[in-house]
RNA sequence: GCGGGUAUGGCGAAAUUGGCAGACGCGCCAGACUUAGGAUCUGGUCCUUCGGGAUGGGGGUUCGAGUCCCUCUACCCGCACCA
């Protein structure tokens, strides 16, 4: 019988839905296993073969648990919802809603072109209003929620408000925004507005005015990992600061027990350094310092208290609220022009400037509690207003910026620790003895840390203070493809939540979604915006991480009407045993689903305390280009290309380099890569302006029409990421259309390890081709069927068995690599021996299944089942077939192998010993002397040291 | 600058805890079958002065190191004034 993949495919495919093979219920008595995907955007590029790497992975491992019993959870959906989508939408003047359907129906068929085992009854679609209710529902209990400190849990706001109403907030330890305090009496005395006002500073979805990264061409505000390089990551275009009110989720909150529960996850340990760095915990102090003729304190936080008496200025930031109040008269223009710089400053210019000093003296000063030397207070850069309290202390002697700074402006710098006793402490360390210091002097410095917190407590000027680097996440953009808030403002400006019964909130249909400079797209409908009843709608619109916060927990029961999914479903599934995707989404999206799960647990709506248990990052993929250079300069008005082999090292500037696409390329990716006759027509056909060209090669100039015979214009090859831009993007389609699915997907999980970025070669892909012929070959001849029903031999059961527990361990342990190659080892030893006995063919198929589904489900039926080999269960290794007799010893003198012996398996170290010690060779490198040592290793080596 | 990772044939790689380095595959070479081969099959394929030498360079621990430690180099990724 002919191996047909076309074929086989579409059978598979059409048994599959008729069987309705992958289809999982939301409760079962078997044991539960959820492998998920990171759920793509439906760009309109569609999938390259680097996406299903990852997929590919999963999908192995979910059809491995289901053959072994388990009810496996593997679902598949689209963040559809979303900057790229609506950009893509922009750019092709196609409605986002329309674009996106049309991406999503042709991944849909990429992937199962590649034959996953998506239950795809449960797809979701961010951009689904049955989906965006519950996105929205969620928000709306964030906005409804604050975080007791105290009780490491989310509660109530209306219980907030209680305790507001009986005691004020003096005595409440909540995640919150600054707030002044008040008592009791005050807070009945507020106004409604007062008081909305008051409680947004608690809520864990609010609203406050912020710096925030504004891209004037995209007409919206992106969040900090959406900014690379001072520049939009989509697009490109410059991003600069700008103050604006926003929605924030308040995950600070949660900062503690997202660094905390990091050790109960199985991440890789990069990922965790990672997020811990990311969310950057520090422990300090907040010290409040007298200002000169002023009431007002000025608070500062540092890790280093202990240098306060070195502190020879003091830095606020620029936007730092108390600027205004304490600058002086006289100083007043040079602050002004500092602030007027600091304004113009985009992103781009603070990136890409070397690091450059820039501050302004306000003319004021603070008292140094601790022996009341006044301290000027300056303004600078370098000191962030969202971190900490937005200003320092300055200690040039032990800070390299303040260190800088103080050189700059010629402040005083006072030496406070004496490090001559630790010669290779650098001034981080925090190593030395302190001088110049009062009271502290003559003590270490970790001493003198919490000496100096005592003291500053007695005081009652400072306390011990934890802080984190990571921010609330900024939850507004000004876009119209996203979920729309479901928050209506009253005539006084103060937000509500819609009523539960009123969402989803539908985002209207609009016509032109291109953003207006400052406004949302949905600000121009005027009948959506304004309610009959004069409240106004949240006109922004939620991010990209919104949706993808908590979708996994929609797979657990997509079609729940009322809840985002139903209780015993989630109690059932409980959480993700294996999560595969990418490392891009280390602190953006893991961080923000952790969140999520978090305060969704805090509310009994989950039941883990974590939403991933394990989780896995696919390497990425990378491709081969190969470039062409053309002369910067023409010669008599014509282009001119150059063979790279002409081209001498430092003469490249002279040069342009451009991309052609890799297939009209010959022996592409190695060191002599080159055009011929036919890539250069090729290429003339693609890049018509390049007609007339001349190819200057080893051989001679030639036009394209002229280029023939042994002319070769060498080209330069790199290894460089897969892009459209670099002409070396390969569809999976086409893969699969010349090679079949099974091989795609054998061929991708041979390439390497998954967790290492790997470059893509088509070229190599026969290997696993050949391989699979003749697995298929083993079963079948012209006339059918033709294995033999002859018992197997012990020799053949022990290739079976030994192949089944390498590869069930190997799976286990996600080498799917070695999975494949083991694959081959077994095919080949069996070959060898000629086998074709059913006894171990049919084994084999099993354990070949969840790599190559479309191949063994059709021989499966071919053997004469009816149901799905998906279905059936994963060979069990008999370790009575592994028993060895005997084993090869290596033989070593002093750590060299000089030979080798085979002795008895069940010898005791002695008997191997003697027997080694009795070898002709052994005997010939002793020379007749005893050894000095015997090393024997059972079953693994004997050596001898003489 | 800080943090993390990687480095093994011409290429992708293997070597679970320190124990036979280069499995498996690509490519290449030779042969067989063939009208033909981008099909299939068979054999070979690190270097070598035949002692041995080789896992980016140098050093160390050990009976024994690709694997552990120190150090240097190169490349990749993440963060980027975090007080």
């Amino acid at each position: 019988m002919e191996l047909n993949y076309a074929e086989i495919e579409a059978w598979c495919k059409q048994f599959w839905a008729d069987q309705q093979v992958y289809k999982v219920p939301n409760t079962s008595v078997k044991p539960k296993y959820y492998v998920l995907d990171m759920f793509p955007y439906p760009s309109g590029a569609g999938l390259h073969v680097g996406h299903p790497l990852g997929y590919i992975a999963s999908d192995i491992f979910a059809r491995y648990k289901r053959m072994q019993g388990h009810e496996v959870l593997h679902p598949m959906g689209f963040d559809s919802f979303g900057l790229p989508a609506e950009q893509y939408a922009i750019q092709r003047g196609i409605h986002p809603e329309k674009a996106t359907n049309e991406n999503i129906a042709r991944y849909r068929a990429q992937l199962d072109n590649i034959g996953f085992s998506y239950d795809w009854d449960r797809q979701v679609m961010t951009s689904d209003p049955s989906f965006y209710k519950w996105t929205q529902w969620i928000f709306r209990k964030l906005f409804l929620h604050w975080y007791d400190n105290t009780k490491m849990i989310a509660r109530p706001i209306e219980e907030l408000e209680s305790i507001f109403s009986a005691e004020g907030n003096k005595k409440i330890d909540a995640a919150q925004s600054s707030c002044p305090a008040f008592s009791s009496d005050e807070w009945h005395a507020y106004s409604p507005k007062e008081k909305s006002d008051i409680l947004m500073n608690y809520r864990l979805a609010y609203r406050k005015e912020a710096y925030v990264n504004w891209c004037e061409a995209l007409g919206t505000v992106l969040a900090n990992d959406e900014v690379k390089d001072g520049l939009s990551e989509r697009g490109g275009y410059p991003v600069e600061r700008k103050p604006m009110t926003q929605w924030f989720l308040r995950i600070t909150a949660y900062a503690q027990r997202l660094l905390d529960d990091l050790k109960d996850v199985e991440y890789s340990d990069s990922m965790k350094i990672m997020q811990s760095n990311w969310i950057g915990r520090s422990t300090g102090a907040q010290v409040f310092f007298d200002i000169d003729g002023h009431n007002e304190k000025l608070e500062i936080y540092t890790t280093r208290a202990d240098t306060i008496f070195g502190a020879t200025f003091m830095v606020l930031a620029p936007e730092h609220d108390l600027v205004s109040t304490i600058t002086t008269k006289d100083q007043k223009p040079s602050i002004d022009q500092y602030l007027v710089y600091v304004k113009s400053r985009s992103e781009v210019d603070r990136m890409s400037e070397v690091k450059e000093v820039t501050g302004a003296f306000t003319g004021a000063y603070a008292i140094n509690p601790f022996n009341d030397e006044k301290i000027p207070i300056w303004i600078g850069e370098y000191v962030l207003k969202d971190y900490g309290t937005g200003a320092i202390m300055a200690v040039p002697a032990d800070d390299a910026r303040d260190m800088a700074f103080a050189k700059k402006f010629s402040i005083p710098i006072v030496e406070i620790i004496d490090k001559s006793m630790y010669p290779g402490a650098t001034i981080e360390d925090k190593l030395g003895k302190m001088i110049n210091s009062d009271f502290l002097n003559g003590m270490e410095v970790l001493d003198a840390i919490e000496e100096i917190c005592v003291r500053l407590e007695q005081k009652g000027i400072g306390t011990k203070k934890i802080n984190f680097k990571m921010r609330d996440a900024n939850c507004s953009r000004q876009r119209y493809w996203g979920e729309p808030f479901p928050i209506i403002y009253d005539q006084d400006g103060i937000a509500h939540a819609m009523e539960e019964k009123d969402l989803p909130l539908v985002l209207p249909y609009l016509d032109d979604v291109k953003p207006v400079s400052g406004k949302a797209p949905l600000a121009k409908l005027h009948d959506w915006v304004n309610l009959p009843n004069g409240y106004t709608r949240e006109t922004d619109t939620m991010p990209g991480f919104a949706g993808s916060s908590w979708y996994f927990l929609r797979y657990m029961d997509p079609h729940n009407q009322e809840a985002f999914a139903g209780k015993e479903a989630i109690q059932y599934w409980q959480d993700v045993d294996l999560y595969v995707g990418g490392t891009e989404h280390a602190v953006g999206h893991l961080l923000y689903s952790r969140f999520w799960h978090k305060f969704l647990f805090d509310l009994g709506y989950t039941f883990s305390k974590e939403p991933y248990k394990r989780l896995l990052n696919q390497g990425m993929m990378q491709g081969i280009s190969e470039s062409i250079y053309l002369k910067k300069e023409k010669e008599n008005g014509k282009n001119v290309f150059v063979s790279r082999s002409m081209i001498s090292k430092g003469d490249e500037d002279r040069f342009i380099t451009l991309y052609v696409p890799i297939q009209y390329v010959q022996d592409y990716g190695s060191m002599k890569s080159y055009l011929d006759t036919e890539g250069i027509k090729k290429y003339i056909t693609y890049f018509p302006d390049y007609t007339d060209a001349i190819f200057r090669t080893d051989q001679g100039d030639f036009t394209a029409s002229q280029f023939s015979g042994e002319a070769k214009l060498y080209t330069q090859g790199e290894l460089a990421k897969i892009s459209k831009s670099l002409y070396n993007v390969i569809n999976p389609d086409d893969v699969v259309a010349e090679y079949g699915a099974d091989c795609l997907r054998l061929f991708e999980m041979f390439l390497g390890p998954l967790e290492q970025a790997k470059p893509w070669d088509t070229r190599s892909i026969d290997g696993v081709g050949k391989f699979l012929r003749r697995f298929w070959a083993s079963f079948f001849n012209e006339n059918g069927l033709s294995l033999s029903n002859e018992q197997a031999t012990d020799e053949e059961l022990k290739i079976l068995h030994k192949g089944i527990k390498k590869i069930t361990t190997d799976i286990e342990r996600y080498s799917f690599n070695t999975c494949v190659s083991q694959c081959m080892i077994m095919l080949n030893e069996l070959k060898a021996m000629n086998c074709n006995k059913r006894a171990i063919f049919e084994p084999m198929v099993k354990v070949l299944a969840p790599f190559a589904p479309f191949m063994s489900e059709f021989i499966w039926k071919e053997l004469g089942y009816k149901t799905s080999i998906h279905k059936a269960e994963f060979p069990l290794v008999d370790e009575k077939y592994l028993i060895e007799t005997s084993i090869t010893y290596p033989i070593s003198i002093n750590g060299k192998k000089r030979g080798t012996a085979d002795l008895p398996a069940n010898a005791t170290n002695q008997d191997l010993e003697k027997m080694a010690l009795e070898m002709e060779m052994v005997k010939k490198w002793l020379d007749g002397s005893a050894p000095k040592k015997v090393i024997v290793v059972q079953g693994r080596m004997i050596n001898i040291v003489i």
